[in-house]
DNA sequence: CTTCTGACA
DNA sequence: TGTCAGTA
């Protein structure tokens, strides 16, 4: 199940192929990837490799495109997405488990008041 | 022949 | 965006 994922994030397909697939012009998949909207590989001379997941990216930026969505707005669903997947959400005891944590280590250098508002900048 | 970057109507 | 030029 994890190596059928691996595969999808292979980058094989040169531009040529992607753009029959997502029936896009050449100008526009370097346009999207100028935007950050997706980031295929290169190979060592320059030429740009696409997985399947950037197919779908490509297709799915195609429908968001269509219904009047904004290069920047797009952009930063795929940034937030991303951020989430190296920070995951912390559930409500965690949170709490983490902050008392915290303010247990800060308090003993600066007192409670201050122990808080400087916890609070690392949420 | 295919792709790449930069540039211009 | 399309397209043309000059490459790799």
């Amino acid at each position: 199940m994890a190596e059928k994922q691996l595969r999808r994030n292979l980058a094989v397909l040169p531009i040529g192929t992607v753009m029959k697939l997502t029936g896009q012009t050449a100008r526009q998949i370097r346009y999207y990837e100028a935007q950050q909207l997706v980031l295929p590989e290169r190979t060592a001379g320059h030429q740009r490799l696409f997985s399947l997941n950037d197919v779908d990216r490509l297709l799915e930026l195609k429908d968001y495109l269509a219904e009047g969505a904004t290069i920047a707005q797009i952009r930063q669903i795929y940034q937030k997405q991303a951020q989430k997947r190296q920070q995951p959400e912390l559930s409500d005891t965690q949170t709490r488990q983490l902050l008392a944590q915290e303010l247990l280590s800060v308090s003993g250098l600066v007192g409670q008041r201050s122990a808080i508002s400087q916890s609070s900048k690392l949420y």
